[in-house]
DNA sequence: GTCAACGCCGTGTCCTGGACAAAATGCGAG
DNA sequence: CTCGCATTTTGTCCAGGACACGGCGTTGAC
């Protein structure tokens, strides 16, 4: 059965573009020049990438999402690697109480008990109100279990489980605030860029922004900028919002959000948040942002406290 | 400004790629055997193409998601292939009642009402219960709203909001069947496979699963082939669902749901829904299709009723 | 006459190897 | 220490060739 294991593990280079995000191209490329990957070859000369390889791969892709090069780490051995990952940033001393609740919560995600997690996390949201929810709890969870998948803690679909049941109760609860409170301007609309895939963040401050009784308007994820420009235009915002991820690419950002600033008129203001704001070093003229999401409160006061904005009345 | 107005329709591969979900390599392919696509060329000699052969090459994607072949269809002209698009499968002739509500509803989406839009979606759904409003009005109008925006009558944005809005109001009410009626077997996953993007379908399915009592576990979108075989493990479900839109390459469907038959053990099925499996011919041994939403109740039923399988009971 | 097997054609993906733009980095000057 | 420029790094694009795979039509056998 030597061969059938081969077989088995044996990854036509399709896949590993699926499976790593890398283009053939780049898989080619990186053979060429660095000698890594060395796929083997089926009959037909195509290539056949083995297993641990593609796993290294993997590996190698999502420290290029912290800021590493592949140069500079694709010589190196898979054990290396993993110890690379591993050291964190360390920036922040996140505070013992609430950490502890997170870590629990975590635990009910690695053991796949469903039901509990998403009891434990309505019952979080009923005590303390969305907005603590939110911040408190649901941000900092969402962090660790980006950390723990990282670290390979955490299997994929154990995370898009997490967050499917974080966005329903979000969603949910969206709702039920929308109704409760009197909606007033701002008028904001959501939205992030395209290739960009983390809900969470987005709906996070979705929350956060209709708790302070703006009217929020989510276009869902990956909204094209000429499309978000339309779409400003044609509900009459009065601000643009655009969640940003860490593993979004830096160049791209900072084009949509020229681009946008550009297009839109004065009058209409564009709020960059979400990790992928800080690692910016300039962010283009014109554009706020809102680094964390306990600064949207914020923003949105400052916002009205504008001359000319009356804060209860319709526009 | 004419030069600037080249430049503003002048489109590279890799956008074109996107646009139209048709690979680099095959748009090469077609130039080189048909000669068309025939893009312009910027001062490095990398290929443009113009707007209208990209909405020409996305109408021929369309048409060969009907069957159409490209290499009979290439040669017409724009006009000829609209005309070709227009005629219909004709396999289902709506009944004029729901299809007046479904016109009604597309016009508040193409007139940008938001609110009401969804005020009239929901007093539906509390009208007519969560199965009905899918199968009668969400499904329909989500082809209708598909189609509207393949003809250029409805901007992405608006499409975009659209999809928020029923996505908020499927959620929501899931979250309600789900509480209200007994879960029993089957214990369902729902997912799609990567680059799979189309939310609505498979959250559709999973209301009509709620609604017949089924158990089920969405992972959302994307989640790699070798990780549904993990989560199907891990959390015991006896069924498996992945949904497919038209536009997902016929390929990689086959592979994904052939490798997915294959590493699952025989107990658990393998469900394929949405358009996209009806465009296959053959689909891979042991493979259930669910051809149409309509199929749903059916299909639990039928698994209900085979032997050894307690309708009632915890596994 | 019916059905199966075979082979052709249309089609998409993969290959090699070369080129170059754009981003990231590091160096030196102010 | 900061800014600007040269250099390295990196990914995408190009051309043209090859070939596997699936559908369809034709042929051959029963």
């Amino acid at each position: 059965m030597r061969a059938s294991d081969e077989a088995d593990t044996a990854i036509p280079i399709s896949a590993v573009e699926r499976e790593t995000g890398l283009s053939k191209d780049t898989l080619r490329m990186w053979e060429r020049r660095y000698g890594f990957p060395a796929p083997g070859r089926d009959p037909f000369g195509d290539r056949l990438y083995p297993r641990p390889q593609v796993d290294k791969l993997r590996l190698i892709r999502r420290l290029m999402d912290q800021g590493f090069r592949p140069g500079r780490i694709i010589g190196e051995s898979y054990q290396t690697l993993v110890a690379l990952a591993g050291t964190r940033p360390a920036q922040q001393a996140p505070e013992a109480q609430e950490q502890d609740a997170v870590r629990e919560l975590l635990a009910l995600v690695k053991a796949h008990r469903v039901a509990e997690l998403q009891a434990a996390l309505q019952q979080c949201i009923q005590d303390q109100g969305l907005r603590r929810f939110v911040l408190d709890l649901a941000s900092p969870l969402a962090h660790a279990v980006g950390e723990a998948w990282f670290h390979g803690e955490l299997a994929v679909f154990e995370e898009h489980l997490f967050t499917e049941v974080v966005q329903n109760l979000l969603r949910k609860w969206i709702g039920e605030a929308r109704n409760a409170s009197g909606q007033r301007p701002p008028r904001i609309l959501l939205t992030t860029f395209p290739n960009e895939l983390h809900a969470l963040g987005l709906l996070m401050a979705e929350a956060l922004m209709t708790m302070d009784g703006a009217e929020c308007l989510s276009f869902g994820l990956q909204l094209p900028v000429a499309d978000i420009i339309q779409a400003a235009l044609a509900h009459r915002v009065d601000v643009v919002t655009v969640a940003l991820s860490p593993a979004y690419p830096r160049t791209a950002t900072n084009e949509g959000l020229s681009e946008l600033r550009g297009a839109l008129p004065a009058a209409i203001e564009v709020w960059a948040g979400g990790g992928g704001v800080m690692r910016l070093k300039r962010v283009p003229e014109g554009v706020v942002v809102v680094s964390a999401l306990a600064d949207v409160s914020a923003a949105i006061r400052h916002w009205r406290q504008q001359p000319g904005r009356a804060g209860a009345g319709p526009a």
